[in-house]
DNA sequence: TAAGCGTTCTAAATCGTTTAACCTTTTGTT
DNA sequence: AACAAAAGGTTAAACGATTTAGAACGCTTA
C-alpha cells in the first residue's frame, strides 16, 4: 500500500496534474465547481494533500522557521526570559501554520538545515563567533533579538536607557556601589573583570546595560572600580550564588549593588536575607527583566520589566512579514521596595 | 550568484553528478584519491554539499525529529519537568545530527509535518483525540512518553507502584485522605470529581497515580469519597492554588493530602504555611516528580523522583535506535520532610 | 584469445511537486 | 459577424539531488 502521489490522482480523475496541484494551491486557477469535485474525490481516495517534502523542494519554501538559541538549550530551559520568549515565538508562527525549529547556538553551524529553512530568528548573540558570519552569509531573512547583527532588523529594548533609569532611582551619592553583570568578559567562571578585555561589545545588550549603569553612576558622582564589578557566564543561580556571597563578604560592603539579571537578584536578595542584612535599609539592589518570581518576593525587587512574550511574538512578526526595520520595544521601570 | 548544484559542479570538474553524490554519501564508492579531489574542488569553488531540501525529498530521510507535546506549549514552558525532558531529548538529537521540531499537541493536525519529519516522540497524551489516530494511522515511528500508543514503543516510569509506595509511607490508619489530582476529568477549571466520568483512563499516568493511591488507601483501611478528590486541567500553578485553598478550607481538614505533582504539593504546603498549619504534624503533604523546586522547599517536600533529562535522552535514543521495546525507567521515593 | 572479474565511473530514471507557457473554449464588445 | 479578452485546462520543464544498472577499463587465468 504504497501512499498516493499527485500522479496517481490525476490520473484516477482523469485530469492532469497541474489540475489538482492548483485545487489544492490556487483556486483561482480552475472553476469553483471542479475544485470542490477534486477535492471530494481526493478525500475519498484518501489522498491527503500535496507531499511536503516535495512541496519544500519545489517552492523553496518549508514553512520551517528555525529558532537559533544563543546558549545551549540546557541552559535556556531554567531561564524564564528565554522560556517565554519561546512561547512568544512559537504563538505568532503558530497562528501563521509555520513550525518551529528548536537551534541550540552552541552548534558550529548552520550548514545542515539552511537550505530548508525559511528563515532564522536568532535570540542572544551565538557564543560561538562562526555562527554569525554564517548567518550573515546566507541569503535567508534573519531576525535578531537582543543583539544586533549588521543589515539585519533586530527587536531589542533601549538596554542603555533603561539600565540608566532603573539605576538612576537606586543610587544616592555618596554610595557604594557594585555590579552583577553578564556575559562581560570571556570567561567560564564566575569572577571580578578587573581589567580583562570586554567582549564583543558593539552588539551585546548587557554592555548597553553597563554603559547605562556607567551614565547613571557618573551623573550621581560615583567611581565604580573594575574589581566591583562581577561577570557571570551565563544567567543562571549557580552562578549568581557565588557572585552574591564574594559581593557581600567584602568589605566595606556596597551599599548598592546592580544587577543585569533578576535570576542574579534574586540570588543576590536570597543571601543578603539569609546574611540578615537589612534590605532596602542596609544595601539596595535593582535586578532586570522582570520575571515573574521577582515580583512575588519580599521585599519585592525593583527592577526593569520587558515583556519577553511580546519580543518573541514581534521576533516572528516582523521575520515573517518581511520587513527589514528594526524595532525597539518598550519597557518599564518597577521601583519595588529594594531600593 | 545563483547557489551552485551538484550538476554544475560535476560539469565544472569534468565527471558525472554520481560520482559527485558518492564523493560526499557513499566513500566507498569511488578511489579515495578521487574523493579528496573532488571535496577539495568543492570547497574551491564553494560548493558547500548537497541540498538538503532535494536530500529530504529524494531519501525520505529528513534528520528532523518531532516533538509533539500534549500541552500547548504556553503551559509547557511553565513546566520545570516538561522543560527538562525537552532538554534531555534535544541533547540526544543534536549528538545524534538530528534536528528538533517543536509541536504543539493542541494543534489538530500532524499532516502538515509527517512527510518530511523522521519520526515523532509524543510526550504526554494529546489532549485532541483525533491527533492520537493520526499518530497511529502515519507509518513514521513514534516513541510515546508518559502514556500509551497501541503498538508504539512508551518511555515511562511505574506510576502505579510510585504512588502506591509514597502513598503507603505518607498514611497512617485512620486518616482522612484527600487527592490533587491532574487530568482526570474533562473539565477547563479546577474542580472536585464527584461522579464526573474519568477521562481516557486506559493511556493516563494520572489514572495509573490514582490506582496507586487507591491501593495505598484500601490497604491502609481508609476510604476517599470523590468529593476528596480535586482535578486539575493543566499542572499549573493558577489552577493548584484554587484546588489548595479549596481542600484546606474544608472541615474537617484532611490529615494527608496526595498530589499528583510538585507544581501542585509546592502550591498547597505555601498555602498550608501562610494559613499556619503544622507541616508534618497536622497536615502531611506528598509531591509527584522530584522538581528541583521541591527540594529548597522548609520543610522539603516528600516526592517521588523522576529524572526528565533521562526520560527524554531515553526518548530520543530509542526513536532513533528504530527498537519497538517500551521501557520502563527507575524513581526514587524521597521521603522529605513533609510526611 | 577470450572469458571472467573487480574497480571506477556514467547515464538515466526517479523522488512528488509547482508553474510558465500554451491551447481551447466561452464570453463580451462593437 | 468579427475579434479580443477571459476562463479553464493541459503539457512539459524545472526543483536538486540519489541510485540502479551497466559501460569501460585493466588485469588474471585457462
Amino acid at each position: 500500500m504504497k501512499k498516493l502521489t499527485l500522479k496517481d490522482v490525476a490520473k484516477q480523475l482523469g485530469v492532469s496534474t497541474a489540475t489538482i496541484s492548483n485545487a489544492f494551491n490556487r483556486p483561482d486557477q480552475l472553476s469553483a465547481s471542479k475544485r470542490t469535485e477534486i477535492l471530494e474525490a481526493c478525500k475519498e481516495i484518501g489522498y491527503t494533500g500535496p507531499n511536503r517534502a516535495a512541496q519544500i523542494l519545489r517552492k523553496g519554501q518549508s514553512n520551517i522557521v528555525a529558532l537559533v538559541l544563543a546558549d545551549s538549550l540546557d541552559y535556556m530551559v531554567t531561564d524564564p526570559v528565554a522560556n517565554t520568549f519561546i512561547q512568544g515565538v512559537s504563538r505568532v508562527l503558530r497562528e501563521n501554520q509555520k513550525h518551529l525549529l528548536l537551534y541550540a547556538g552552541d552548534s558550529d553551524t548552520i550548514t545542515d538545515v539552511v537550505d530548508f529553512v525559511d528563515g532564522f530568528i536568532c535570540y542572544g548573540a551565538p557564543r560561538n563567533g562562526a555562527l554569525s558570519t554564517q548567518l550573515n552569509q546566507q541569503s535567508k531573512p534573519v531576525v535578531t533579538v537582543d543583539f544586533n547583527l549588521e543589515g539585519r532588523p533586530a527587536i531589542n529594548i533601549d538596554n542603555e536607557k533603561a539600565s540608566y533609569e532603573i539605576a538612576k532611582a537606586a543610587l544616592r551619592p555618596g554610595d557604594r556601589a557594585a555590579i552583577l553583570g553578564l556575559r562581560l568578559i570571556d570567561s567560564p567562571s564566575t569572577c571580578r573583570i578587573y581589567d580583562s578585555p570586554l567582549l564583543d561589545a558593539e552588539s551585546s545588550i548587557t554592555h548597553r546595560r553597563l554603559d547605562g549603569y556607567c551614565r547613571a553612576l557618573k551623573e550621581t558622582g560615583i567611581e565604580v572600580a573594575t574589581d566591583w564589578i562581577w561577570n557571570l557566564p551565563e544567567n543562571a543561580g549557580m552562578y549568581a550564588v557565588q557572585a552574591a556571597r564574594e559581593v557581600l563578604q567584602s568589605s566595606p560592603r556596597p551599599d548598592v549593588i546592580l544587577c543585569m539579571s533578576d535570576i542574579i537578584a534574586l540570588e543576590l536578595l536570597q543571601c543578603a536575607l539569609t546574611m540578615g542584612i537589612d534590605i532596602p535599609g542596609e544595601l539596595r539592589i535593582t535586578g532586570f527583566d522582570g520575571i515573574e518570581e521577582a515580583a512575588r518576593t519580599r521585599p519585592y525587587m525593583a527592577t526593569v520589566c520587558q515583556s519577553s512574550v511580546e519580543k518573541g511574538m514581534e521576533a516572528a512578526k516582523l521575520l515573517l512579514s518581511g520587513d527589514n526595520t528594526s524595532m525597539s520595544l518598550p519597557y518599564e521601570i518597577k521601583l519595588g521596595e529594594t531600593i
